[in-house]
DNA sequence: CCACAGGACGGCT
DNA sequence: AGCCGTCCTGTG
């Protein structure tokens, strides 16, 4: 763990807001100067767009650089999926133009699990704060500035809640689900390191099983995390009400099948819809 | 006081 | 397979 310093030029493809705002995560919290401070792993850092820069600092495990390019997903070329993306129509077109520095955090499996299961009927900043509690309780302290950051706990160290102690960190009904998954995977009936390696409908039926887990859930997961696959479609009601408003036109919103809009979704942006998803949700919801 | 929020689950038909 | 009531909690 060392303090460390790292940038790059600032990109079209990469914008802080667009990246910590979209709903992907829980854990960065917007500083008076603009800049965003998360906790990720057992790292804690700053991220600063400055002049032409992009500045990346913190206390680190491991290569900041590498660390960085890991879970902003720098390798991945997004100026190219969304020139794709633009051909298909004018109003996927317009909500580019809108999240155009939008990434998908590469996220660690674990925790983007729990933290799913705890959205689930819930709004954001009541779940920052069940996460914020989680990992104050349960996770490792790390110091830095004068501040206290803690990780999110491991699920050896989560295992130590009873539902009664989740219940008082504020989960609600979910303090069972999160519970029960914490059980299954640190016993590994259920292996998430195993579980990368499957094709996206198998791994799917796998997290299906979670308690906590439905297909949204379940989506969001697949999409997030390191797992990564860009072909899943979360569908949420914002999800629903623009591909409703797009395509579908339903008088009755809440009529429109789920299945529908799946089937539209791949048949339109094919292994990209994650991606459209993401920038349809954020126009959608934003504006 | 009530509605609702970025769903999952269980019971029912 | 689809439909629907219910589930904690905070906020308006």
């Amino acid at each position: 763990m060392k303090e460390q310093y790292y940038q790059i030029p600032k990109i079209d493809t990469f914008c802080l807001e667009h990246i910590f705002e979209c709903g992907q995560c829980f854990r960065w919290n917007k500083e008076k100067d603009g800049s965003y401070t998360g906790v990720f792993k057992n790292n804690v850092l700053n991220v600063k767009e400055e002049n032409n820069k992009i500045i990346f600092h913190g206390v680190c495990q491991g290569n900041i650089k590498e660390i960085v390019t890991e879970y902003f997903d720098l390798n991945r070329n997004y100026e190219e999926m969304q020139k794709k993306l633009s051909t298909i129509d004018e109003n996927v077109k317009k909500s580019i133009l809108y999240g155009r520095g939008i990434r998908l955090l590469n996220q660690e499996l674990w925790e983007t699990i729990i933290s799913f299961i705890i959205s689930a009927n819930n709004n954001i900043p009541r779940i920052k704060g069940i996460i914020e509690r989680i990992s104050k309780q349960y996770g490792k302290l790390i110091k830095w500035n004068n501040k206290e950051y803690y990780t999110f706990p491991t699920a050896q160290e989560l295992s130590k809640a009873t539902v009664e102690d989740l219940r008082k960190l504020g989960l609600g009904f979910r303090d069972k689900r999160v519970y029960e998954t914490t059980k299954i995977i640190l016993t590994e009936q259920v292996n998430l390191d195993k579980l990368k390696q499957e094709d996206t409908e198998k791994v799917r039926d796998t997290l299906l099983t979670l308690p906590g887990v439905g297909p949204k859930v379940a989506d969001c997961i697949l999409l997030f995390s390191t797992l990564k696959r860009l072909e899943v479609f979360p569908i949420d009601v914002w999800v629903r009400r623009v591909m409703n408003e797009l395509y579908i036109h339903n008088p009755k919103e809440e009529k429109v099948n789920k299945k529908e809009i799946e089937k539209l979704a791949k048949q339109k942006y094919g292994n990209l819809a994650g991606i459209a998803q993401q920038y349809l949700f954020y126009w959608k919801r934003e504006a």
